[in-house]
DNA sequence: TTGACTTATATGTCTAGACATATAATCGTA
DNA sequence: TACGATTATATGTCTAGACATATAAGTCAA
């Protein structure tokens, strides 16, 4: 029941950090703000210069500051356009919420890259690609359906996966680690093959996400998945500061 | 062009966070693997101990490990990537794309809360709420409706506050700063009402959020706003390792 | 006025210590 | 066997220095 007793006083790093994270929310100091040079802190709150740099340091890691040498520590834009978004391995995802997970392998082909696989892709020139369709089931009820691409320059291992049992994105997020994503989200109605696999109704609302992955400019793979709009949520979760 | 020549070294605790970091996503290092003691990095990387505690420490406050005294450090569960999902102030949001911005107000309600009012802002009691409904666009096509309750006991200058020329999401953040959010997305095919005010078929696909804003556990608002899913999308972009 | 050079300075990284503290593991006792 | 006290140890925090490095700002010449 206890009101924040706040018996324990924190350690002096965080509480420099704290006051500076307070100031910056309060709009006290706004965005462009200097904060305190390091050494002014450090005469403020009677400490070393680590203890100070570790505050700042922390601060800058949660993007509420900027540092630049010479110049000072800034008080970055605001963050209100962003947030953790969090996407969990499908698997987990299903795991997490106490449903049973089934996979399901639709299709599996391995080509040369077709004009519109390069074009999903973003490559110029590629040589060749996988293409996979499955299906993941949350208590034998289908979950989502997933349409990927892996680019095999990128990832040639991925040519002699078997994907019957391991979804592709668990067999990938265990063999090639990733540096860059992009997901964009958006609506469509549900066509008659996705409905089909879906099990829900021709014209009913889905949710989509494509994702691409790049491992340092190299495209990885670039997916597309499926979920009937009115049962799943993504939820994105953030701390304003 | 150059392939990542890497010329220049990183300082030594990046290559020790790297390092780790590699190996948790490649799975070499799993959920709930112990890494390494501190002292044993030191000894691995011939440094002091407040180097290999700057890198464990970075990748803690990242989520990527759990560090327990006297027990050690652990890569931590939570496999799931996650994604700094741009949801931009929509007036910005417009703006940034070259385009105009409009912003039409259709209702406003000052009321005592309703049963509904009180389950969609999540609290037991509340006194009174403004509820407003109000339209977006981008070159005179709407762009996204937008549905919204403000807790006047949360933010008792909003019932003072004329929606007529400013949004009420550019009012709130001037006037009230947040401490934690939540987005839920979801997709819906447009109703009558919907389709009307979005100038688009019934039937179509629709982006939906959902969005509620606390203050240290007092709920400010609950807004919903509506995209054409087509039109709209949604970009994540986020880094690895 | 412009461009090149120099300098001052704030941050970036690192060290070799120190003491604090939570807690896993051990030991001793009922 | 179960429980309580003790101990060992890994992390948490902090210091008072050091040198590196990027760069804002000032200086001087063309």
């Amino acid at each position: 029941m206890s009101l924040v007793t706040d018996a324990d006083k924190p350690t002096l790093y965080k509480r420099i950090r704290a006051d500076i994270e307070k100031r910056i929310l309060t709009g006290e100091w706004p965005p462009g703000h200097r904060i305190p040079f390091e050494h002014e802190l450090v005469a403020r709150y009677g400490c070393s210069r680590m203890t100070v740099n570790k505050a700042l340091s922390e601060l800058a890691q949660a993007d509420l500051i900027e540092r630049r040498r010479r110049a000072g520590s800034f008080v970055r834009r605001p963050q209100h356009q962003s947030a953790v978004l969090k996407i969990a391995d499908i698997r987990a995802e299903i795991t997490a919420l106490g449903r049973s997970y089934g996979y399901e392998l639709i299709g599996r082909k391995l080509r040369a890259a077709t004009a519109a696989d390069r074009d999903r892709l973003g490559v110029k020139k590629a040589g060749k690609v996988v293409a996979i369709t499955c299906r993941h089931s949350a208590d034998k009820v289908p979950f989502a359906v997933e349409d990927r691409l892996i680019d095999l320059s990128s990832v040639p291992d991925a040519a002699a996966a078997d994907f019957s049992r391991e979804p592709p994105g668990s067999w990938l997020l265990h063999h090639v680690p990733w540096t860059e994503a992009e997901h964009t989200i958006s609506a469509i109605v549900a066509d008659d093959r996705t409905a089909e696999a879906l099990d829900i109704a021709v014209g009913a609302p889905c949710l989509v996400i494509d994702r691409y992955t790049w491992r340092s400019a190299r495209t990885i793979t670039a997916v597309r998945l499926l979920y009937p709009g009115d049962s799943h949520r993504l939820v994105a979760r953030f701390k304003g500061g």
